[in-house]
DNA sequence: CAGACATATAGATGAATGTCAATATATCTA
DNA sequence: TAGATATATTGACATTCATCTATATGTCTG
């Protein structure tokens, strides 16, 4: 993994709220929920839930998927486990 | 592991400059390395560097020990394995 | 004690960031 | 087509944060 989406994915999963999201998302029922479906879970404006939304998709947390004037989004956890490989092997003593 | 500390490490991991100094603790020779030693690793000044080994410091990513006038750091294997650990339970799908 | 060296702290500054209200865009349906 | 609903964008604002210079504190050695 590159260096610059390694530190996109960590500042992406720095914030309390943006990390709470993707929580959301990962743990949601058949894998996929809307953003109307997060905006309920969470207690900010649509607007700040769209711009979280945002980052983590361009951290390539999460993949969205439009369906009509839905907007559906899944965990990516290919990236997810990636990541947490890469901090291993970035971190390891050896 | 406790939300607090959780995230506290999760910021103090999300700045590339503050995440190479701990890479530069986790790999130094016989596992430790003084302030001065990191100094000289990286571009900014010794403020800086001061300011960004505390924060690794209070997020228990790192420890100290002082020999003398000097300051030597440890990575803390222990915290960051915990974190990883965490990282996947909170986000795992099942 | 005095000077040299190592690290910490204080205060300032510019940039990044989370947040919001308001509005735009896109899609559905009657 | 008009109104309703879902999501995105814009622009502003307050806060956080990485960084610096200058200075303080702590420790060693002559």
């Amino acid at each position: 993994m590159e260096d610059r989406q390694f530190y996109k994915i960590s500042k992406a999963l720095s914030d309390p709220r943006r990390f709470g999201i993707l929580k959301t998302i990962a743990s949601s029922k058949e894998g996929k929920i809307c953003s109307g479906g997060v905006c309920e879970t969470v207690e900010v404006a649509q607007a700040t839930v769209s711009h979280h939304l945002k980052e983590l998709t361009e951290a390539d947390l999460i993949i969205s998927n439009s369906e009509g004037q839905f907007k559906y989004f899944t965990a990516n956890f290919e990236t997810i486990n990636e990541y947490i490989a890469q901090l291993r092997d970035r971190l390891k003593s050896g």
